[in-house]
DNA sequence: GGAATAGTGTCTCTGAGACACTATCCT
DNA sequence: AGGATAGTGTCTCAGAGACACTATTCC
């Protein structure tokens, strides 16, 4: 159905929003939680960096254009990546140019090359979330401020507030960790994921036993049971995500309370 | 900030979004949650029922349109009630007029005056969640299918789903049951919420000792020991809410497994 | 051998589920 | 008395935390 006004109803009548949609994607390497930015080129904000993201068309699903954002700025297709919508900011002047409101995105990505520019020679690069100043997070978490930390464009720093809450919340009782793991992983590397998204350590021992006792999280890899070790320790063996896409865990894997304590709610402004 | 566009910058040049904030307004009464609907008068859809709601001006703040829309159908001033964004649905033709992008949001009510009929002369009901039809909730509930569930206008049967998920989640691990109660309640009321909204019966013994085992909960009402007893039972001590806002439960409230069996991601479309 | 990772077992403690029993109101 | 709700206590079991021990690899 398209945008037209069948019966005297004069779309002109009503304010018009521009709309965009703006995605956090995140994924875990070299041991911590990494978000993709864009540095801007042009003004508002040039040289800072910002969400990658861009406008929605007019005869676009708020979903498609994140689908497509997501694939221009990544050099990728459409894959089973998990996108899912975060919230919507639209305060009156978080863009000085105009009222522009933007649905923003949170996407779990496994390990990717390093970032391409993009046609317009910005740079792209994936930003460890413990680099960043993010209001209310990871607080005592470095023992100075952050140094080199970004500016970060518009209310950026909000959403990547409340996406990084919603990583770190979501993985606790649905099976989305395994979405940062390549096809195949091992219960250490699974690990891994929880402990940078989290910035804590795990017992091992205690790990594997809820790992294995939770139905629908992981299966052993039908072939090639053991991982050739990479550098040094006993090969592990090799899992895989069940396909049942996202599920949730009965039990979850809850945060140790520590790692909890500076957990904001997630509410858009 | 106003939306003008300082530099150059036309705001013609991106395609115009009519705007739109839809509110769930839960309470419980009568041992049931009830969510506020308002019969349309005017097509589309006349004659169905819809979420309140209304268009944002272009100089609102969203989350301002949504408190002023929850003031305008309550009848009531803005309050310390909850009311926290659910997500933007913005599908193309969701609205056969022209391209409208609604934000919806969530609202926990106490116990509240029958709704009187809008400035349009519109009737405005509260209707037990149980007797509507909503996509993946409440499935095995009623044994029959729901006979008078109303015709939901536009989408608002997937928000209103997304909206009755929140709800039931946001109980387990906040405060917020106790935004459906009066200013001071008994532990007894307290429970009923829970079963209300999750559709179970809990144990009163656990529950109590849940209750008072977590901390930043309920505590004793300073003055009014007793509740008068309401028809028939003991007296039961009276507590109030811990004023300090939200507060995020440790330990959280579990729902039994056979109340989650059916639970969804609210994922808006 | 030493470091590092994988895999297994065990002890303990907390918290939830189930349920019994008493207390105090109403009709 | 009987029904209904409030308040307390107890037994059990599942699951998480802590930690010890062995296994396999690279250096």
């Amino acid at each position: 159905m398209s945008a037209t006004a069948p019966e005297g109803y004069d779309p002109a009548d009503y304010p018009p929003f521009a709309l965009t949609v703006d995605l956090a994607v995140f994924t875990v390497r070299d041991g911590g939680l990494k978000v993709l930015l864009v540095e801007r080129a042009e003004d508002p904000y040039a040289g800072a960096w910002a969400l990658p993201g861009g406008f929605v068309g007019i005869d676009e699903d708020v979903a498609d254009a994140a689908w497509r954002e997501l694939a221009e700025e990544t050099g990728l297709t459409r894959t089973d990546w998990h996108l899912e919508q975060l919230g919507t900011w639209g305060a009156p002047g978080r863009d000085p140019r105009m009222r522009v409101v933007s649905v923003a995105h949170v996407a779990f990505a496994p390990h990717l090359p390093d970032p391409q520019a993009g046609s317009d020679a910005r740079r792209a690069r994936w930003w460890d979330v413990d680099d960043l100043e993010l209001p209310g997070l990871r607080g005592g978490h470095h023992d100075d401020p952050v140094d080199d930390a970004p500016a970060l464009a518009f209310d950026h720093a909000q959403i990547l507030a409340a996406a990084f809450d919603r990583v770190a919340a979501k993985i606790e009782y649905t099976s989305l960790a395994t979405a940062f793991c390549p096809p195949t992983f091992t219960l250490g590397e699974l690990q891994h994921v929880y402990e940078a998204v989290w910035g804590v350590r795990l017992d091992r021992s205690n790990f594997r036993r809820w790992v294995q006792q939770t139905t629908g999280l992981v299966r052993p890899a039908p072939t090639g049971e053991l991982r050739a070790p990479q550098g040094r320790g006993r090969p592990a063996a090799l899992f895989e995500a069940r396909t049942d896409g996202v599920v949730t865990l009965h039990p979850p894997m809850l945060r140790p309370a520590d790692a909890r304590a500076l957990r904001r709610d997630g509410v858009p402004r």
